[in-house]
DNA sequence: TTACTTTTGAGACTCATTATCATTAAAGGA
DNA sequence: TCCTTTAATGATAATGAGTCTCAAAAGTAA
């Protein structure tokens, strides 16, 4: 847990950001599991457990983290946003169950390879990607 | 554009639903371009061009046409959705620029069979899939 | 401690989309 | 053609994720 507190400290450093208690909860709560939580869960995850961040400061708190590469920002595309810790995570893409709602994840060097050859071809740089398998998962189909 | 009349009135006719002007114009608006047009688009050219359908109809219409597999829904991420007509364009994926919204199309075979392959090893069956390349364009970067 | 600047909280606001419901119009007989 | 039934439409209210505003609170550096 020291280890988080410590990456987020030299995060916000990095931003000029100021450190302070509520960005900590909101940083910990991300941190407590492997799901993929939307910013809403987050709130009221926190709300919960007695402590207290306002939903404006847990939307900007998120932000931070995404753009300090703390947190992955997930968007399936159904107008609610899900996040994950970075936390000993390497990059990987996404497979969801549209019956149950399960996240896997996959990673395929060969599909990045192809993708980095398409960008050449059409002189692309690549900021970001999104690569989502959607459909019926194991215990669904 | 005949065969714009036919193809909406097949689809409709398999789905139960009726056949109306209204339907008509939306369909036709969006075949009228091979742009990636989000639902206020639709709403403000069919009003522009001088003919009446509300925006409930219109997104309404756009729903059925999604799901009778006339019109492809893009989901970027960025809380609005584009649609483009699948008049004579088979699968492909999109490269999005983030700095001037210039959206091209890639398809490519390996990567789809590598997609296959993941999902085999999951006991997963696919049923649609998102793959977006986004980045700076060559006019951009 | 002071002075300055950033952050927070509460709630108003935005914007795409969906729901409601009274009115209008297809479609299939009689 | 005229009913009758049932679905579709339009106007507008409602929803819901996310953003903005601004006064109050809390970091930070001297």
């Amino acid at each position: 847990m020291a280890k988080n507190v410590q990456l987020l400290k030299d995060g916000l450093k990095n931003e000029g950001l100021r450190y302070t208690s509520q960005r900590q909860i909101v940083w910990d709560e991300i941190c407590k599991t492997d799901d993929h939580l939307d910013a809403e869960d987050i709130y009221f995850k926190i709300k919960t457990s007695g402590q207290k961040v306002s939903r404006a400061t847990v939307y900007r708190t998120i932000d931070i983290l995404v753009k300090n590469n703390l947190v992955r920002k997930l968007e399936l595309g159904d107008g609610r946003n899900r996040y994950e810790n970075k936390l000993d995570s390497s990059h990987h893409d996404h497979i969801v169950c549209i019956q149950c709602g399960r996240i896997d994840e996959f990673m395929d060097e060969n599909i990045e390879k192809l993708q980095d050859e398409i960008a050449k071809k059409y002189q692309f740089k690549i900021v970001r990607h999104i690569h989502q398998l959607f459909g019926l998962c194991r215990d669904c189909r």
